[in-house]
DNA sequence: ATCAAGATTACCT
DNA sequence: GGTAATCTTGATA
C-alpha cells in the first residue's frame, strides 16, 4: 500500500526548478500556525530562475529582498509588491542558483474558516465563494497570514511544510506563459491543472 | 536623499 | 476593459 502524505524532504527541493514547478502541482501546502492547522492543494505555480530569466528577483544579483532566494532548495521565500501584498514562493535547486516557484493558485483544504477571515473579514462565512479564497499569489499570503515574517522558513522544519501527493500526469496539466509580468513574457513555465477551478485565471 | 517600478487585487464603468 | 490603492526596495533617472 503506497504512502501519499509524507513530508517532503530537501531532495525533492533541489532539483532543477522546471522539474520541481511541475512536481508540485498536487502537492499539499501545510502551515501550523496558533494551534491550528491550515491545508491546501496546490493547483498553480510558476517558476523563475534568475540565471537566464529577466522576470526573476534574483536575475541582477542578490539583495537584501531577495537573498533567500539563493538558498539551497526548500525555503520560504516572501515578498511584498504593490504597497499592499505579500507573495510566496518555494526556493528550488543548488545553493547560489535563485530559482524559486511562486504559489499563484490553491485548493482549500482544511482551515476555511481561518482563510475566510483573513480574506473577508467582514463577511459571513455563508456569503463567501471557496473558490475566492486562494486563486491568486496575494489572495494564499492574505488567507494563511503569511508576510515578511514567515520569509526564509525552512519547509523541512515543523511551521510550513509540503506533503508529498501522486503526480499529476501530463494529460492534466497545462504549461503556459506567466502572468503579470513585463521581462521574459514567452518563457512557458507557468503549469497549472487543467480544470481546476481554483486557478487564478485561464 | 530621491525616485520609479512592482511575480496584484478589488472595484469601477 | 480600466485603474486606484499603497509602500518597500534598489538604483541613482
Amino acid at each position: 500500500m503506497k504512502k501519499d502524505n509524507k513530508k517532503l524532504t530537501r531532495n525533492f527541493y533541489k532539483a532543477d526548478v522546471l522539474e520541481v514547478a511541475e512536481n508540485l502541482l498536487g502537492k499539499i501546502f501545510v502551515y501550523k500556525t496558533k494551534g491550528k492547522t491550515l491545508k491546501a492543494k496546490i493547483v498553480e505555480v510558476e517558476a523563475y530562475n534568475g540565471k537566464i530569466d529577466e522576470a526573476a528577483h534574483t536575475f541582477n544579483g542578490k539583495t537584501e529582498r531577495n537573498k533567500i532566494m539563493f538558498n539551497e532548495g526548500g525555503f520560504l521565500y516572501v515578498y511584498f509588491t504593490y504597497g499592499i501584498h505579500f507573495c510566496a514562493n518555494i526556493v528550488t535547486g543548488k545553493k547560489n542558483e535563485g530559482t524559486a516557484i511562486l504559489l499563484r493558485g490553491m485548493e482549500p483544504l482544511e482551515g476555511v474558516k481561518y482563510f475566510s477571515k483573513k480574506r473577508f473579514p467582514e463577511k459571513r462565512l455563508n456569503e463567501i465563494n471557496k473558490k475566492d479564497l486562494l486563486n491568486g499569489p496575494a489572495k494564499i499570503c492574505q488567507a494563511f497570514n503569511i508576510t515578511k515574517k514567515q520569509n526564509g522558513i525552512d519547509l523541512t522544519g515543523n511551521k510550513i511544510y509540503l506533503l508529498d501527493a501522486p503526480k499529476i500526469p501530463n494529460s492534466k496539466m497545462i504549461k503556459t506563459t506567466r502572468i503579470g509580468i513585463k521581462k521574459s513574457v514567452d518563457l512557458p513555465w507557468r503549469f497549472y491543472i487543467k480544470d481546476n477551478i481554483y486557478v487564478s485565471k485561464k
